[in-house]
RNA sequence: GGAGAGGUUCCCGAGUGGUCAAAGGGGGCAGACUGUAAAUCUGCUGGCGCAGCCUUCGCAGGUUCGAAUCCUGCCCUCUCCA
């Protein structure tokens, strides 16, 4: 456990760093004050629901402080919520969450905890199973903790409130979640809990409720949920613009270097680890033009790539990118792609379209079509004309299909 | 249980007998300009060796020379009433 730093200034600017919302802000403050006093570090609280089996960079915005939290010298308290992950969280939903089997809530945890691993230090954190106190509360237990709360404090909720209104439908198990995950907070005697905007309310509950059981009420940390590489929209794998933490690090670095530039700051602010010190140096250089965006961007990159594969393979994503991008020669790595003697004509050519299909690079020989036409097609970096629908194939040749789709073709013997 | 409205291509949404692979928007893809940024402009956006043909408008039948459009049954969603 490190050591608890004993710097209010230093504890508080780290902890509001990114924070949309601290609730109650002051209850904090008197919280570190006390906790520095008495050399008693906070306990705080993360809950994730493996709800998918992977994770992307804005689920990472809660790990990072947590993280900072865990740099302060605090206990963190890393719930994961096989329990709950089966009844899902309605937060943010306009729908009923489907319900996963035990299964698919055990395959998500394994792969959770290795990716969650190269943000926090899972050694220094309390990870625990909140189905552990959960799956044995009897039935009675349930129903007490059910009465310590309302149906009008939960239509308070806007999800809740809204559907309620419109005459969707509210199932009962959804009105438990949050009290699962308040009751939590109980059982882990939270200080303070992190959680996304979408989050508030739950977190609120977790503070009634841990004051019924005579506990002080924890604290809101809230972060903002991060926005896709629209720089719109919420991150998420169904809008498909995010970035998965296990994708591999040209990936990482080609899609984050295509996030608008005003995201460059609040990514550095939010998913990266690098200092606030050194966050001002880069705002302060691209406000006075001396820090050229796309250099700032090509920063971020790396970092990202950094923490999830090491510096060397960031300097490698950054390599390849400047020289597939920037100066247009081919990537390092090209899928290769065998013909059969059977897929080509006679004469050893091949109806383009259809190589396009084969080399992956197209859906379908209408989509290939139409890519040759909208001139987006190369061949050994020669731009095929239309009219050229039949290549001869030749082994290695390269085949670009837009700007970032490759194949080498290889003609079996 | 009763009355009504509706299910259209990735999404929203127009279309109410042929001129419909189906307006418009969004998204996506591609090209130009760039910094794989934004903004802007342009084109494309079911499949098929493609001036043609095939499959698609909830599902299954039917009427018709011809159906996304009309009829019948079924499934699903929504609104109102009980």
């Amino acid at each position: 456990m490190a050591e608890l730093v004993r710097d209010f200034q230093k504890q508080w600017e780290t902890i509001k760093r990114g924070v949309a919302e601290i609730t109650p802000e002051e209850e904090l403050a008197q919280k570190l004050k006390r906790a520095i006093a008495l050399n008693r570090p906070l306990r705080v609280k993360l809950g994730l629901d493996p709800t998918a089996p992977d994770i992307h960079l804005g689920h990472t915005v809660v790990l990072h402080k947590l993280r900072q939290f865990q740099e302060l010298g605090h206990h963190v308290v890393l719930i994961l919520g096989d329990f709950t992950a089966r009844i899902g969280d309605p937060s943010g939903r306009s729908e009923t969450r489907r319900q996963l089997s035990e299964e698919e809530v055990l395959a998500n945890v394994a792969t959770y905890k290795e990716q969650i691993g190269k943000i926090i230090d899972l050694k220094k954190a309390e990870v625990v199973f909140n189905s552990t106190w959960l799956a044995p509360l009897t039935f009675v237990e349930v129903v007490e903790l059910a009465a310590k709360y309302t149906v009008a404090r939960m239509l308070e909720r806007d999800d809740f409130g809204r559907r309620y209104r419109e005459g969707l439908p509210i199932g009962i198990h959804e009105f438990l979640y949050p009290l699962i995950q308040a009751y939590d907070s109980v059982v882990v005697r939270a200080d303070v809990e992190i959680g996304g905007t979408d989050q508030k309310f739950n977190l609120m509950v977790g503070r009634d409720i841990q004051r019924e059981y005579g506990q002080e009420p924890q604290v809101a940390v809230l972060m903002p949920i991060l926005e896709g590489l629209d720089g719109v929209q919420k991150m998420s794998k169904s809008l498909g613009n995010y970035i998965g933490i296990t994708e591999p690090p040209k990936e990482i670095y080609g899609k984050t270097m295509s996030l608008p530039d005003e995201m460059i700051l609040r990514y550095f602010e939010l998913v990266t680890p690098v200092d606030l010190d050194e966050i001002k140096r880069i705002k302060d250089g691209l406000a006075s033009g001396s820090l050229h965006p796309r250099d700032a961007k090509m920063r971020l990159a790396r970092e990202l790539v950094a923490m999830f594969y090491g510096e060397e393979a960031a300097q490698q994503a950054e390599a390849e990118f400047v020289a597939v991008f920037q100066r247009g020669e081919l990537p390092a790595e090209i899928p290769e792609i065998s013909l059969h003697p059977g897929e080509v004509n006679p004469d050893g050519s091949i109806w383009l379209p259809r190589l396009l299909v084969k080399a992956g690079l197209a859906n379908s020989t209408s989509e290939g079509k139409r890519l040759i036409k909208q001139g987006a097609v190369k061949i050994d970096g020669q731009k095929v004309e239309a009219s050229e629908e039949n290549v001869q194939v030749r082994n290695g040749m390269v085949v670009r299909a837009g700007k970032r789709r490759f194949a080498r073709i290889y003609l079996q013997e």
